[in-house]
RNA sequence: GCCCGUGUGGCGGAAUGGUAGACGCAGGGGAUUCAAAAUCCCCCGCCGCGAGGCGUGCCGGUUCGAGUCCGGCCACGGGUACCA
């Protein structure tokens, strides 16, 4: 699940840095710290798995913590994105364990999916080797950077103790009625006879075989989403530590509506059908209707192509092209006039011509709309290419009459052609008076409709959880018994084929009926890997167990007290996991208080890297890892490279650091600081070999200030300032990662570093503010806090060492410096006594020589203090 | 198209409506050194000799005071239901 977008493109120093620099590689590291981490980080890893710090066990005596980050798909290797992404979540971890809690950090893989099998195709073997294969190279890559995580409880998706749980789920919720079929639209490809993801429709055309693709209707299996369509939108509210943007996307994603659902009655009626169900938003524009719009999949457009051939050619072109929503909305709006009239229901006499429109979905509302072009601009221009009437019902209060006009639903406007409520009103007061009116005269209801559809989990491939059901020619569709669970994928399959090669399988489809024992054949349709990110969190809470979950862990563990991951999964993968929570809750699986799974979200960004590009033969371009470019140029060659702004990092443009190759070269404390220092973790970072460097001088300028204070004597000056500031960086650290503030918390970090360096107190402060300094840093730079915490006498581990406090009374200061403003502009200011008086405040403003100087012998027009923060002198 | 974000020095970025540019990078100057590396110290938004002026994507508004709030744009990014 975890991958990077592209992002805004930039500019970064490492251009620069290389021309200054002698031919090296820019990752060749720091020497001091290559060499103090290469000496420390193994050996305090290993400390921490004796003493099995990580293992997370059920402790009731303590508060627990969960934290997670969205599990990786396991693509080959790590890269930057996966180790920020994991960082942030570590820091929290070691902080939240520092400060008592009984803390849960796994880590698992999101193993099925389509790049396995398209690996399978392009370079043969099996996904599943693949794909463990993979697993085994992230793991080896992720371990060294020292993540707190219980390893005992790691699992792939598609291992399948984990997946025949998932299974097991499936049946009980389809006796509940939260699954069923029915008929839905896949992109198909006509020359590989395949189904294609919406990735693989590249500019309407199939990606491999380069034929136009088509609609074409499949039985699929759903989940029963929209029965929760309600709850989900309102508990929304009680979401108070997810992001705002995330519950708006939400909100609009759901996108409850009211309105009116009413018919327009047919002249003709000949055609099986004596009128059209339409639902509208805006049943105050009914006197704007021009014409009545279906889908090209509507009963009646269906009917009415049997003989006619042209309309029934035109419907089969609007099914060609791909089915996503954007492409639907982009697309040229056309229509095909039916030739049907359709009667307006408050006068029978006004007739409305009858169109099949490209734009309108059979999936959404009644699969027909009245168009209402003076206040639609979809509508607008669908009217001035036909030529349809274009009639404003409103106005804009200021009178301007441009159209199409569209104002807010909650902007007042003036009724020209209203028929319920006052000439000027809200758009919003038109539809409910409207609404009102139609019901009280016999035109249709009041209706509330969602926008969020059924959740389509059937795939027609190989390399997914395979959907435990049979289907015998007796007893129809027959769930499969779960002492049978799971059912497993076969191996012997090939994928020189396109399409699914279960259907082509020779003998796996073959079973007996769970019911009747008579010869059946198993579904081939395997789950969307979504159901398979929708639960993991729950799975870690008893990975072993023999049930999906176990009640007594799953009380004790749940919820996820902090969940992190990349912004691209607000709206699918989050909303998909709070209602299968609430499947799961449904279906006894987790408890009531898991109905909301993640108590606090935080979304990071990525990480980027500008792009090293030389021209082969015929100018294509060819791109080059950073690591093979120094001084601007091709090391191996001399060659100068291009260099293109930052994107994200990807595999194909080559501009990816490979963590490994940063672990070695500078330490994983480096790795680790570095990703989170410079930007805030909501927003993406560049990396930047410069950047690096900088922090690996840092960490080792920590090292040699604790090695300098081992050796110092016991006398020095100024004590208390520096006990002071220590115990003033421990609240504004500690503030920074309780708040995901950790660019803020390595800067204040830098910052005590530096008050420690110059101080020149004696052995004993400088002893405990270096220790504390190293217990601050221990989230971020583990490794190399435990071996100054051991340099400088500690107790234990500081893994496992309390958080430090700060003592209030250390943290009070008696002065404050205030800024003086002169209309707004600083000025000057004045440092006085905390609790000086307002007056005599005042007195001395007024005493100040910049306001003197400013008033020039007149009287400030306003005087405005906001005690402890500013003065602003009006004049 | 629609929904959601983001935009501040040469660069990454800081700033409860209250001193714009903390901290870091790059750059400049100095110390140390036979010399270099490493290290340490100082300077560093733009214009101006200076007083001062101008500055947070663009245009407008609210406010004693706007990077921050409101309205309208522009650019870029994420999502758009079968990429994960």
């Amino acid at each position: 699940m975890n991958r990077l977008s592209p992002r805004r493109a930039q500019w970064s120093g490492v251009w620069l840095c290389a021309l200054h620099r002698p031919a090296r590689s820019v990752y060749e590291g720091h020497p001091m710290t290559a060499y103090l981490a290469a000496n420390i980080e193994t050996k305090w890893q290993k400390a921490w798995d004796e003493a099995q710090v990580f293992l997370a066990r059920r402790d009731e005596s303590k508060p627990k913590y969960y934290v997670l980050e969205m599990f990786p798909y396991p693509s080959g290797r790590i890269h930057m994105g996966h180790v920020r992404n994991y960082t942030m979540g570590d820091v929290v971890a070691r902080h939240k364990a520092a400060t008592g809690f009984n803390v849960l950090h796994p880590m698992g893989w999101d193993a099925f999916g389509m790049p396995a099998e398209n690996a399978a195709m392009a370079s043969g073997g099996h996904p599943g080797e693949w794909t463990y294969a993979n697993i085994a190279t992230m793991r080896d890559q992720m371990k060294p950077l020292g993540l707190s995580i219980d390893w005992t409880r790691e699992f792939a998706t598609c291992d399948p103790e984990y997946y025949g749980q998932q299974q097991a789920m499936f049946i009980d919720m389809l006796s509940k009625g939260l699954v069923y079929r029915k008929n839905a639209t896949v992109n198909w490809d006509p020359i590989d006879m395949t189904v294609l993801a919406n990735e693989q429709v590249i500019d309407g055309c199939g990606w491999r075989s380069g034929a136009p693709v088509e609609r074409r209707e499949l039985t699929q299996w759903f989940f029963k989403i929209s029965d929760y369509s309600d709850e989900l939108l309102s508990a929304l509210d009680s979401l108070d530590n997810w992001p705002d943007k995330v519950k708006t996307m939400q909100k609009n994603w759901i996108g409850k509506s009211h309105g009116l659902q009413f018919s327009f009655s047919l002249t003709d009626t000949n055609h099986g059908a004596d009128r059209i169900e339409v639902y509208t938003t805006r049943p105050d524009t009914l006197m704007g209707a021009s014409f009545v719009g279906i889908s090209y999949d509507h009963p009646l457009a269906k009917k009415l192509a049997e003989d006619n051939a042209d309309l029934a050619a035109f419907c089969e072109e609007c099914r060609k092209g791909g089915t996503t929503e954007e492409e639907l909305e982009k697309a040229d709006k056309r229509g095909f006039d039916t030739g049907l009239t359709a009667r307006h229901p408050f006068d029978t006499a006004w007739e409305l011509p009858v169109y099949i429109a490209n734009f309108i979905l059979m999936d959404y509302g009644t699969g027909a709309v009245f168009g209402c072009p003076a206040h639609d601009a979809r509508d607008h221009e669908f009217a001035s290419k036909y030529d349809l009437a274009i009639t404003p019902v409103f106005e804009a209060m200021a009178g301007d009459t441009t159209l199409p006009f569209t104002p807010l639903k909650s902007e007042t406007v003036r009724y020209t052609r209203g028929f319920a409520g006052e000439d000027a009103q809200t758009g919003e007061q038109g539809v409910e008076r409207a609404i009102d009116f139609c019901e009280a005269n016999g035109v249709g209801q009041r209706v509330t409709k969602f926008r969020l559809r059924d959740w389509g989990l059937s795939r027609q491939r190989y390399w997914g959880c395979p959907i435990p059901v049979v289907h015998c020619q007796a007893c129809g569709v027959v769930p499969e018994k779960k002492e049978n669970l799971p059912v497993e994928l076969p191996k012997d399959v090939s994928f020189d084929l396109p399409g699914n090669p279960l259907d082509r399988h020779p003998t796996w489809r073959n079973c007996a009926c769970p019911a009747c024992g008579a010869d059946a054949l198993r579904e081939t349709d395997t789950m969307d890997t979504f159901v398979d990110s929708s639960w993991y969190y729950a799975r870690f809470t008893s990975p072993r167990a023999d049930t999906p979950t176990v009640a007594q862990d799953a009380d004790y563990w749940m919820n996820v007290d902090q969940y992190i991951g990349g912004i691209e999964h607000a709206i699918l993968h989050l909303l998909y996991s709070r209602f299968f929570a609430r499947a799961m809750n449904m279906t006894g699986h987790l408890p009531d208080k898991a109905r909301e799974p993640f108590n606090a979200l935080f979304t990071q960004g990525m990480v980027t890297h500008e792009i090293y590009q030389t021209r082969g033969d015929n100018g294509r371009p060819v791109y080059h890892l950073p690591e093979e470019v120094a001084q601007g140029k091709v090391i191996a060659t001399g060659e100068a490279v291009e260099i293109i702004p930052s994107a994200k990092m990807s595999k194909s443009k080559k501009n990816v650091v490979d963590p490994v190759s940063i672990i070695s070269a500078f330490g994983a404390d480096t790795a680790r600081w570095f990703v989170l220092s410079d930007s805030p973790p909501e927003r993406d970072v560049e990396w930047t070999a410069a950047g690096a460097e900088a922090t690996s001088k840092h960490l080792a300028r920590v090292w040699r200030l604790a090695s300098d204070v081992a050796d110092l004597p016991a006398s020095g000056t100024g004590d208390e300032d520096l006990i002071r500031a220590t115990h003033k960086a421990i609240v504004e650290v500690s503030q920074g990662f309780e708040s995901f503030g950790f660019n803020a918390s390595i800067a204040k970090l830098y910052g005590f570093t530096a008050v420690i360096s110059k101080s020149k107190a004696g052995k004993e402060a400088k002893s405990f503010a270096v220790k504390t300094l190293a217990q601050l840093m221990s989230p971020l730079t583990p490794h190399l806090s435990e071996e100054i915490w051991a340099l400088l006498g500690g107790t234990g581990l500081v893994t496992q060492a309390p958080w430090p406090v700060a003592d209030p009374a250390m943290l009070v200061s008696d002065t404050v410096t205030m800024p003086i403003q002169i209309n707004g502009k600083r000025r000057d200011e004045l440092t006085i006594p905390k609790d000086m008086p307002k007056e005599a405040l005042e007195k001395l403003v007024l005493a100040n020589d910049a306001v003197i100087k400013a008033l020039d012998g007149g009287q400030p027009k306003k005087l405005i203090v906001v005690p402890g923060r500013i003065i602003n002198v009006v004049i």
